[in-house]
DNA sequence: AAGTCGGGGCG
DNA sequence: CGCCCAGACTT
């Protein structure tokens, strides 16, 4: 291994010279450090930007949060994705505002509900100074490079091992810079496809870029199996508005969004004009999403009518704003 | 250990 | 078109 100091200075000092002028990085309150990197997980943070903005003018503190409801949240969330990940949020809010303080410890901040592994060691580093490295997804890969490492990243074992040499390489004294700067390598500079080597800090003790491997690496054995399948939407109107239908607090997916009905919800719908399709995917699935007008005479409790000037307010998925977005 | 959850960007 | 993204949780 590459003497850790060594790693830390060089990343440290490349991180010195510049990087990206993120918003949560503009702020040392645990809170929004929380709430950045809940919506930081598998996510860009080109694409969380904005939603963090909006976010945080809508609940300010924790305790602003605790107090919202369910409902609020989702409607900020939606569009981003992962919706266990709100819903975790506003949980532990209300765990936390009961309690008074935000935990600052590890094992207390990783108790809370959608904090795993990664996330408490990002909280405990960034907000309180705490040594402990994160793994992610670029922590893997400028792991495996630069120790030349093929083993298989899908392995729990690999990761752990991988998680050892971040943390042999983190600097005690400033441990948020430290796991800042390797993401910031990984997300600019060390990316999955094309490695930008020559301009990378860590170029001169990477093994991988040594021995020509540098792009094969990491290696993830475990490939996913995409499925295709179609759905029709409904487009029903009534009196300028538009009937939409809540899943239940338990469905598995989307759980409390609202989206447009399907012929098989609504098997008393009047199936009208097809308007258009689009494709949609959600994880493996590859939807091609017929939409249709309809009519309809009455309808259960989980339905309701809203107009356009509530569709921010709501949880609306995704799906049916695209579909909406093909009627105009 | 494998499956599931969203949605978009990129080569 | 497949892979990846500042992962967590359930089975």
């Amino acid at each position: 291994m590459a003497a850790g100091h060594r790693v830390a200075r060089l990343l440290l000092e490349w991180y010195a010279r510049g990087h990206r002028d993120l918003p949560w990085r503009r702020t040392s309150d645990p809170y929004r450090i929380w709430v950045s990197e809940i919506m930081l997980q598998q996510t860009r943070a080109q694409a969380a930007i904005p939603y963090y903005e909006r976010f945080l003018v809508r609940f300010p503190t924790l305790e602003a949060l605790a107090a919202a409801r369910e409902n609020d949240v989702l409607a900020l969330w939606a569009g981003l994705g992962y919706y266990s990940r709100a819903r975790n949020l506003w949980r532990a809010a209300r765990v936390v505002a009961a309690a008074g303080e935000f935990p600052r410890q590890y094992d207390a901040i990783r108790a809370l509900p959608g904090i795993g592994d990664y996330t408490a060691a990002a909280i405990a580093s960034i907000a309180f100074g705490l040594p402990h490295a994160v793994l992610d997804g670029n922590v893997l890969r400028v792991v495996a490079r630069v120790e030349n490492d093929a083993a298989d990243i899908a392995s729990a074992r690999t990761r752990e091992r991988f998680r050892a040499v971040a943390q042999g390489w983190l600097d005690s004294r400033e441990p948020g810079h430290f796991n800042q700067a390797l993401m910031e390598l990984g997300a600019t500079v060390c990316l999955p496809r094309n490695p930008m080597c020559l301009l990378c800090p860590l170029a001169a003790c990477c093994q991988g870029r040594e021995a020509g491997t540098a792009a094969q690496l990491p290696v993830k054995l475990r490939r996913t199996v995409t499925v295709e399948l179609e759905r029709t939407l409904l487009v029903i109107r009534r009196r300028g508005k538009l009937l939409l239908r809540q899943n239940g607090p338990d469905a598995r997916r989307l759980a409390g969004f609202w989206d447009l009905p399907t012929p098989q919800e609504l098997p008393a719908a009047r199936v009208g004009e097809r308007l258009g399709e689009f494709p949609h995917t959600i994880t493996h699935h590859r939807y091609t999403i017929v939409v249709h007008a309809a009519t309809v005479r009455r309808v259960g409790k989980e339905y309701g009518w809203f107009d356009a000037a509530q569709f921010g307010e709501i949880p609306l998925c995704t799906t049916a704003r695209k579909a909406l977005k093909l009627t105009e």
